[in-house]
RNA sequence: GCCCCCAUAGCUCAGUGGAUAGAGCGUUGCCCUCCGGAGGCAAAAACCCGCGUUCGAGUCGCGGUGGGGGUACCA
């Protein structure tokens, strides 16, 4: 909509400009008004200016009057420009060309879209792509800690945005049921807690199994010999120990349900190790017979050089172990046939890996892999989304071997009771019933938008204290600006008024308010562009502090008719972008609190 | 050794090569006869160092310093 302005706008600047002898500017970069309470659209001029400096000095032209700098010419340009109609001015100042809206044309535009379009105000086009996403990668036998969690509200936002923004999204998880984790985990229960059973909260019990497994290990010499036995009768599919594994597998599985369904994420397609075990093992004698693998068995494991293959002096991709030398299966073993099994099923134009930034070298090491055995057109569109891990306070990594992991489960009980608490305080005469479902909506997004709030290559601190704390820049202040908005319209009798062009003057606040909603659609663009959330967790914020703003500065149920139908209008906008990006982010918007 | 990431206010973080570097927490002082105070207003407070590229650098390049991670049979 803009755009069309501003094409017009930059084809009079250049017939302005061919009109004065001047060579037309070949491309404009426009960007908002960066003062707070007017809005507009703005271009620099210092670019045009310099080049024009540059070739008037190589002799390149000859200007029809000297001097002449980006001021002159700006200056030329404002006074021959015909503004179309939806600006009310336009000014030459310190290099730029600003263009001011006119506010009433600019409310009644950027307000009828949202409220026409609705839950899809700031969705795009359909982009004819399709893009799978792995994302969440459990291991089951292992515990569901804070560290996982950042994977998976990353992966989830992801793809909503990629969907807002019009590709056509796979979400995928791959779900990790085999491999000496499990062993472990099989052989310590085999030890100790043979025909115990899980209790409600599964995943944390097959967690401390697991920590107690690796615990006991370290204290018993033998218990490593016992477990590379386990792991044998596993690989030769004994059925005493399939059975076992089945069945706590489930329990596992089962556990992941109970969270995804806590989180509020699904998946439309689930990989299982198990499946790509034999299928693994049997490309990788496939790339030995190709000479692509080099077979050290049984004194080493099997192995690809890539450095060596691909002609490389300087060590890159070094060298990737595909086989143990027992035989037994790796992570390589598998996530080769994954990465091709994603694109026989799906043959998607990108696939992307959430996954975080330790495993950088080795997912560089599988796509160069994938290219040397003749797949290079699948190995280009594999795309890495590296993000940081959660550490606890003082660079402590979270460890599920280790024990020192704060669960999921904990963190949203705590997280839901403290919510809980407020909410009673807050709004007393709530039903026992919608206070528990705010609470949980409240404390969910008080605890996933910290992980979407800071860039993918920062590292997040995990404490307590923050993670509690519902004030200043979290979720609930977000949430809290769309009750507001939220609880004026409930107020309203009779429908919505109709789409006018207001002729008061607007409050700065409500010209910084519409401009922020006009952001929507060309920020969910850029952070599907650069798989960044944190551009929709910025705008989200601004929003709600815009929005907080102008609620404080401009009564509307009790402002004259005219002024009251344009702010009801504007209210309606607000809460549907703000509900529209949380959407977008994982995020609930209560329509209480 | 080689490779990658990070460094902005006391703390945690934003910041499309562009106009006066913004928030939150914490500190200090204010604002409910007003659509919900989980709110608002105000004050103090910052770009690790050096050299370059550029009309213009917190942002790009190179070199330092400090911290983190990866680097053949863990995942």
């Amino acid at each position: 909509m803009n755009n069309l302005n501003q094409k017009s706008i930059e084809l009079q600047i250049n017939n302005i400009l061919k009109q004065n002898g001047l060579p037309e500017q070949e491309f404009f970069i426009w960007n908002s008004l960066p003062f707070s309470g007017v809005s507009g659209t703005s271009t620099s001029f210092f670019q045009y200016a310099a080049t024009i400096a540059r070739r008037y000095k190589n002799g390149e032209i000859t200007l029809p009057s000297l001097p002449l700098n980006a001021q002159d010419i700006s200056n030329l340009i404002v006074e021959n420009l015909d503004l179309p109609p939806l600006y009310s001015n336009v000014e030459a100042a310190k290099g730029y060309l600003n263009f001011y809206y006119s506010q009433s044309q600019h409310y009644q535009q950027v307000v009828d879209n949202v409220l026409n379009q609705g839950e899809k105000f700031g969705w795009g086009e359909a982009k004819g792509e399709r893009i799978l996403v792995e994302f969440s990668q459990p291991n089951t036998h292992k515990a569901f800690h804070v560290g996982h969690l950042r994977n998976v509200v990353i992966g989830d936002a992801i793809c909503n945005i990629l969907e807002a923004a019009g590709y056509d999204v796979v979400r995928a998880n791959y779900i990790n049921d085999t491999g000496l984790h499990v062993i472990k985990w099989l052989w310590n229960y085999q030890k100790r807690h043979m025909g115990e059973r899980p209790g409600e909260d599964k995943t944390r019990w097959m967690g401390d199994l697991y920590a107690e497994a690796n615990h006991k290990m370290e204290e018993s010499p033998e218990a490593e010999a016992e477990v590379r036995a386990l792991f044998t009768r596993w690989d030769q599919r004994d059925e005493e120990v399939m059975a076992l594994w089945r069945e706590s597998r489930q329990w596992s599985l089962e556990g992941f349900d109970q969270i995804y369904e806590l989180l509020g994420v699904r998946f439309d397609h689930i990989f299982y190790d198990h499946e790509l075990e034999k299928p693994g093992q049997k490309l990788v004698e496939d790339l030995i017979q190709k000479g692509i693998a080099i077979d050290e068995r049984p004194e080493g494991p099997v192995i690809i050089r890539l450095d060596d293959l691909l002609g490389l002096n300087k060590e890159t991709y070094r060298v990737l172990v595909i086989l143990r030398s027992d035989g037994t299966s790796l992570y390589a073993t598998k996530d080769l046939p994954l990465a091709i099994s994603k694109f026989e099923k799906f043959n998607p134009d990108r696939s992307v890996y959430v996954i975080d930034v330790r495993q950088s070298l080795y997912l560089q090491q599988i796509y160069k892999t994938l290219a040397v055995m003749g797949h290079s057109d699948w190995a280009e569109r594999c795309y890495h989304l590296s993000y940081e891990i959660v550490n606890l306070p003082g660079n402590v990594t979270i460890a599920s071997r280790e024990g020192t992991v704060v669960l999921l489960e904990d963190l949203v009980r705590e997280a839901e009771n403290r919510a809980l608490d407020v909410v009673k305080e807050k709004n007393p005469e709530l039903s026992a019933e919608i206070m528990q479902n705010v609470a949980h909506m409240v404390a969910l997004g008080a605890i996933k938008y910290p992980m979407l709030a800071r860039d993918n290559n920062k590292i997040v601190t995990f404490d307590w204290k923050s993670a509690l704390d519902f004030n200043g820049q979290a979720a609930p202040y977000i949430q809290y600006a769309h009750v507001r908005a939220n609880s004026i319209l409930r107020r309203l009798e009779g429908p919505l008024p109709e789409s006018f062009a207001p002729q008061y003057s607007m409050e700065p606040s409500e010209v910084q308010l519409i401009d922020l909603i006009s952001r929507l659609p060309g920020e969910i663009q850029r952070a599907a562009q650069e798989y960044k959330p944190l551009h929709l967790t910025n705008l989200a914020y601004e929003l709600a502090r815009a929005f907080n703003d102008f609620y404080m500065q401009c009564p509307v149920l009790k402002a004259e008719p005219e002024v009251s139908s344009a702010r009801l209008r504007l209210v309606a906008a607000a809460r549907q972008a703000i509900a529209n990006v949380l959407h977008i982010l994982g995020i609930a918007a209560p329509e209480v609190m």
